[in-house]
DNA sequence: GACCCAAGTGTGACCGGTCACAATCCTCGC
DNA sequence: GCGAGGATTGTGACCGGTCACACTTGGGTC
């Protein structure tokens, strides 16, 4: 290891090829790893490497071979549970596969805002992985220009979203699908939804998971309530739904909305699950000790952040392709906050 | 724009200078904004650069120039309400000084994996900004070498964290101290405390503010509870305290905690605020909508992160020098959680 | 009209790696 | 003992920018 201090610059291969006595190319060869290097150089240039200190330099590397190593995610709202863990999923596979971690956060939808900000992530080389759960994700998912290596994270996608680019997904609708069929199998005479806002201007996925629950049942449909996706968004929703003593059942977009919704519903007085059964989405870290605990969905979005990478890095490196469009799976999650409706219902 | 298709190689300043009919470096000077150019030569330039829809390659930039305008944040955890909101801030700061932000996460505090992740996060070249809140984070900065430019986020330093050093804190000390102080206003006889992991082997800052506020009132001290990040530890510990009925107020290291210990709480039959009060520490987003709503100190970790980037700018650019340690401000949020003790206490 | 200086522009080297190809070294087969 | 051919190693150019410096101009001054 380097013990002489005050070393400026640091080192670069014809320092290290210097020291060994050999060619700065000789040294390129032992830190790529190729084969026909004698032992005995190998030797003395791994010895220059560790007394010397010597790192490769990164930005050089990346200009000269064209290659980054690294992966920039685009991504709305990163202290969002589901959205933190994907990006949480993301650099634990990056780390592993020993890539550099970029992240860019899309804070409006604003088209000319969302192309800048793809362009910065194009700027930054490498792969790009969007967050498409929300409009300005599925707009910039839309504008990364075909020539980039790109994986979209979207909902369970009724058309590929971004042409035919690799993606990979979360079963939205068969989750919400699989929380309406709980609450109905009940006894509720149906479920109302309150919605996170939808990525396209089409139904969400989520959406229309549980409208086929409610079809398959035959149980009456009401309109979603459209909210945000935030705690207020639930609270505001939930004071509506609190008054109609025709509510029994509420499905919410997710944990924080459910949130929002337990609140309101407290306030008006209503009980839960007594006279009010509530559901989630997502399972975040909170929702198991909230009192009522919530009955949710599981997602794994750190799964699916693993392969979104993993996906990505197929891509990159041309080696051993994944599989092409990896979904992670919902498991229910069945807690206090759901139960029969109350007599008479 | 740059309309003809199949363009293979993003255009290079060599190009635009053909396409200009100037030498490439006449266009260099015209993307930096050097005075010396003629008017109408820049106009020239800036129509090739538009036509070919030339941006320039940031990796040759930071190769060629030595500057990398990128930020690498090293932090635990981003699931986590506090540091998602520091990251947050970050980039939103680096975002509007079109710096690039990278993360790195420190997985555990193991040394030898603190010191690989210090070292990838050098390599990506640019600035550091490393949270320093828990034992990996400080281990983290601890080991960043002097050469380096970095900013820690620490709690209350009781002395200079990573030798002279830059950094921001937030004020941890004051805001435990307000909080306790709070409690102990409502007529409580003592407060308990459930902690955090401590960032360093000595007493954490939260822990030493709430003490000096017993110390102030005369008020009995208890041994903190040592707990974990999330509600489940809170909850654990809440079921300790919940056993003893002298217990009338929990202060907790943080909301998440808090949480659990509401809902170990509810589970052993006793009522918030009316037998035992309750508070938290950083006000996340879901706080003000738990039943009871949590009474909590708000920190603005967004705005902290913002700083940390301003600092760390000033220091990569030797531009404006901001101030040197950047603090904010804790506040005090009463909600209902918190109340008087019961009667005959 | 010669001289000086600043504005405007171009040339060559370099940042720290990689790539393509040439040159040298060995070892083996005959 | 000699040539073939693979294993090793070295050289020069290049990735796309920047930097330092040299070279034209054009105006003003005396």
């Amino acid at each position: 290891m380097n013990v002489t201090g005050h070393t400026r610059r640091p080192a670069s291969i014809r320092d290290v090829a210097t020291a060994a006595g050999v060619s700065y190319q000789t040294v390129s060869r032992v830190i790529n790893g190729h084969p026909s290097v004698r032992p005995s150089t190998r030797e003395r240039v791994l010895a220059a490497i560790d007394e010397l200190g010597f790192r490769r330099n990164v930005t050089a590397h990346a200009l000269a071979s064209g290659r980054s190593r690294a992966v920039t995610v685009l991504t709305a709202n990163t202290t969002h549970y589901g959205y933190a863990s994907i990006l949480q999923g993301i650099e634990e596979a990056a780390r592993a596969a020993s890539y550099a971690v970029g992240i860019g956060v899309l804070e409006s939808a604003d088209d000319a805002a969302v192309a800048a900000e793809v362009q910065r992530a194009a700027d930054a080389g490498g792969g790009l992985i969007v967050i498409a759960y929300d409009p300005a994700g599925v707009r910039a998912l839309g504008a990364v220009p075909a020539t980039l290596p790109v994986v979209g994270v979207v909902e369970t996608p009724a058309s590929p979203p971004g042409g035919d680019r690799p993606w990979v997904w979360t079963d939205d609708r068969e989750a919400a699908y699989q929380a309406t069929r709980h609450l109905l199998s009940l006894g509720h005479e149906t479920v109302h939804y309150v919605a996170i806002p939808s990525s396209t201007r089409r139904t969400s996925a989520r959406t229309s998971g549980w409208r086929q629950a409610l079809k398959e049942a035959g149980a009456p449909e009401s309109r979603p309530v459209q909210s945000s996706w935030g705690p207020a968004g639930g609270h505001a929703a939930g004071l509506k739904l609190a008054g109609d003593t025709s509510v029994t059942a509420i499905l919410c977009g997710n944990d924080d909305l459910a949130l929002g919704v337990l609140r309101a519903l407290h306030e008006a007085g209503r009980s839960v699950p007594g006279e009010v059964s509530v559901a989630g989405f997502d399972d975040a870290p909170h929702s198991a000790f909230l009192t009522p605990s919530l009955t949710t969905v599981r997602l794994d979005f750190t799964g699916l952040g693993r392969s979104a990478f993993a996906l990505l890095h197929g891509v990159l490196e041309e080696s051993a392709q994944v599989a092409p469009h990896p979904v992670s799976v919902p498991e229910l999650v069945v807690r206090e906050s759901s139960g029969p409706p109350p007599a008479g219902h």
